[in-house]
DNA sequence: TTGAAAGCGCTAACAT
DNA sequence: ATGTTAGCGCTTTCAA
């Protein structure tokens, strides 16, 4: 009741200098460089300060020393799992070293994106994360203008002439096409995010694709539609591959939210999954493993992803930019669960050759899978100890 | 290739005075205060700022003007649909007031807030949105002593002394008790949040008991369990509660994360939802309405919420404090969907009276909800055309 | 209405 | 090792 308003204003170094015979220099150094001062002062210098409850201001510091311990984010949105995770490696990284974070995001506009660019780096940043490679020259025009190290992330670019952290979206969605190809599936639908100023959906659609070609299969467009990231979209979609003359019997989605999205759809319409349908998702966000069944998906390391890119924005602060850009990438790993299965042509001839021959050992879910980093089926399904596993974080 | 790293550094507004021959103080009323300077004049001084391609340098402005066109937001973690949802309200909306938005999260530990506030306000902020109730006096001290508005969010208190945004959760929790009272429950099982350093999950704890007590119901200790927001500690607590020798009937989570895990173990193990046990959710994250049953929780309107504490915040720049603090109290929305339902033996009663009497309309889902903001049952569970309603955001 | 000049609070050369 | 001093780039009195 008493100490209401009447708190004292928050002191400046130079009075705390004055009432306390120590030097503003001197307590900016045991602040900024503590090293340069001789102990006995500095443990002096400490107390004082502390007995002033002195809080440096912050635009004063970054005026002087042209330094924020900021650093910037900008994402397409925070309403997604994997946007989450990401900026949640990063903040808890470079918190940890001191810096706060400046986070903007865009809902997938590029024009937004620039402004928010020109928006932190005014008010002043030391590092940027950004999503993909959908933007202008101008943005980066404006980052190398300023100096401020930044980072892309989520896809892989090795030719980049900045860092990048992340993965070949296009490579990685020709892997799941070869994992539904090997397992014998010959039609094919997909449910692909908005390409248009989305460099990772357009990217998964043109490598699903690809790997169709090359075994001369055909994806008529009418079997691939775009559609935002959210499950009622990928409801409606996956209600239009149904309604076609010949459905797909596996689809490709862009995302794990499209994926149990059209999952829903199925189920709702009681088709089974993955006997009469498959679907595959992409990103393995948690309820990617809890649903039921629970979606096969390439699992993306986002919290990882954060810290990956934090480091490389920590590192730029110290190290001069000598030679070529660290890029990292990241290994995905596929997720092979309970939506995707061989299809009901394939599954029929396979029963029948079971039966004629003698071995009748009914191996109902083992599958092949086309590469050394798949988990298999058995190990990440839905009993609780397993899921018990994947909260370790 | 050519315009590689020569760009020229960025200038500043004395250099744009100097080579305009417009003095910089003129220079800058047209970045501030445009009124204030003579229509031709400004015109002219906004080509010349434009072709100069002059950004400013925030700092400096925000040690000259002692503002920072930033506001600042914690929460417990961004790895949450509800706390994503918040904070994208709150950037979204002071974004397109010309604020940044500089954020922190702390994973439920108020030692880490207050860490926090303190580097937030030492970066400079105009304002902050914190979450709940949990810190100490040292906190509101530093916010009063720097002079920077604050609201706190998810929780409703007309006697503070700040401006809160959000809900009463004990009673919010009992009128999830009383609904199931209501429906015929008795014997009841918890799973909530961890209490300690959450006043969320605490108040629900005893909003829950309180109204059973209301009713002479007891709420043993071994029936409530605390756990990290997460699905598979949720798939324990309600393993845990299945092997009481009685267990409940129903369950209520501490939000729908919870809800969520506990209706996947009960699956799991052939327990049929709403049939043989009944749970209840909180929040009404995506997921709670798609997932099958859909969970039956109360609709917090995150978006909106963060929207209104930005909208207090953005207010506090220009309006001085006068008279007692804003308070928005948000109305939460009891949405009953397919985990709940009156419990076996008062279902098995119902049943028997029906055959008796002549009536046998089989109303199956049919509840007396005690509120009248409750929607029915049949509006909102997975159909497709309901699902698409619920996207209109 | 415009310009000159005085800081905003701090850091980092420069002296000592 | 410590203190003195000159800015950092801008906004805002204050005069004209």
């Amino acid at each position: 009741m008493t100490t209401r308003k009447p708190l004292p204003p928050p002191g400046t170094l130079k009075e705390v200098a004055d009432r306390s015979g120590i030097s503003a220099a001197t307590l900016s150094r045991v602040l900024n460089h503590p090293d340069l001062v001789r102990p006995e002062l500095r443990a002096r210098a400490e107390t004082v300060l502390a007995e002033a409850g002195y809080v440096p201001h912050g635009a004063a510091r970054s005026l002087a020393s042209r330094k924020t311990r900021t650093m910037g984010a900008i994402v397409p949105t925070v309403d997604s799992a994997l946007f989450a995770k990401i900026v949640d490696g990063l903040q808890q990284t470079i918190q940890a070293r001191g810096y706060q974070l400046l986070f903007a995001s865009n809902n997938y506009s590029p024009a937004r994106e620039a402004a928010e660019v020109r928006a932190l780096l005014e008010r002043g940043i030391d590092g940027l994360m950004l999503v993909g490679t959908v933007r202008g020259p101008e943005v980066y025009d404006m980052l190398r203008q300023r100096g401020v190290p930044f980072v892309t992330t989520c896809h892989y670019d090795a030719t980049a002439a900045w860092p990048t952290v992340g993965w070949d979206n296009a490579a990685e969605s020709e892997r799941i096409a070869d994992y539904l190809l090997d397992i014998g599936h010959r039609r094919f639908g997909v449910i692909a995010g908005q390409a248009k100023d989305n460099d990772r959906a357009a990217e998964r659609i043109a490598g699903f694709r690809r790997a169709l070609q090359k075994r001369g299969i055909a994806l008529p467009p009418e079997r691939v539609t775009e559609r935002p990231y959210t499950v009622p979209e990928a409801r409606h979609a996956m209600a239009a591959l149904l309604r076609l003359p010949e459905p797909p019997t596996a689809v490709m989605c862009g995302n794990d939210i499209l994926a149990y999205g059209a999952l829903q759809e199925c189920l709702w319409r009681e088709l089974r999954v993955p006997e009469q349908i498959s679907i595959t998702g992409f990103d393995n966000i948690e309820m990617a493993a809890h649903c039921r069944p629970g979606i096969t998906t390439l699992h993306v390391p986002a919290f990882e992803l954060g810290e990956t890119a934090a480091r490389l924005l920590l590192d730029a602060q110290t190290t001069a930019p000598s030679g070529p850009p660290e890029h990292a990438f990241i290994e995905l790993e596929l997720i092979v669960r309970g939506t995707t299965a061989p299809p009901p042509a394939v599954e029929r001839a396979r029963r029948a050759r079971a039966s004629a021959s003698a071995t009748s050992t009914a191996s109902t879910g083992s599958i092949v899978l086309p590469h050394a980093t798949a988990r298999s089926a058995a190990s990440s399904t839905t009993p609780l100890h397993v899921s018990a596993r994947s909260a370790r974080k």
